[in-house]
DNA sequence: GTAATTGTTCGATAGTTTCCGAAATATAAA
DNA sequence: TTTATATTTCGGAAACTATCGAACAATTAC
């Protein structure tokens, strides 16, 4: 029997990983205080920008140049912890809902038996 | 008003830096998974051993050196994350309960209003 | 006492991360 | 076409991390 969190370890480091970084973390809950309430888990693609934040909005008050938030940005993608999609100038970003749910229960006791 | 979470982001930060890497990761769920079913935020301190593991338990098979392994559980400890305790020649280890608690908690959406 | 077991500390090295500024790219607006 | 806005890429400096081996320390067994 395979359990999904131990058979992800190397995933799951990466997503620590990208969340390790303060700033990195403070962007991660900036996007997922704005995200769908409810209906976190059922957005596959491009969500109504209400439910996005475009990159200079996320790096609002953080004190990082736009390169260095760039690279934070890059850094939330390549562990899968967010999702992103050009609307002309901007660039918006949003949660990745399956990312978010398997978090969620990263940390819940495996149930025995 | 404030919410536990995002006032603890370095706190957060800090564990997530601890569990990015595989190894420590790997020690993190071995411990997880024997701490006691049901109880988990109930104990205080020094678990029976039933519910611990040795440094040199938690260590098999991940192809590190003992001086690594001690390093590793270092971090983990001053994470917040475990706990640990002599006894005899042995060094026992648990999870710190109320972080484990702290971190189920953490992905879940804020309550709004 | 000496030896065995378990774990820590130290010093070194290779690799990684953070962050910046400068230059480049993409889109939109004048 | 020029200018403005938003973001990326590149190159580099400073700081940090992972890992090892050697030496050290605490406990127990003989």
């Amino acid at each position: 029997m395979s359990n999904f969190r131990d058979d992800n370890i190397e995933k799951f480091a990466e997503m620590f990983k990208a969340l390790s970084n303060p700033n990195r973390l403070k962007i991660f809950l900036r996007l997922v205080s704005c995200c769908i309430p409810g209906v976190v888990t059922n957005i596959s693609s491009s969500p109504d920008s209400e439910y996005c934040a475009c990159i200079g909005e996320l790096g609002q008050d953080l004190s990082i140049v736009a390169s260095t938030m760039s690279h934070h940005i890059k850094e939330l993608r390549q562990a899968g912890l967010i999702r992103m999609e050009r609307r002309g100038q901007k660039i918006e970003c949003w949660i990745e809902p399956e990312t978010l749910t398997a978090l969620q229960s990263f940390f819940s006791r495996p149930t025995t038996g």
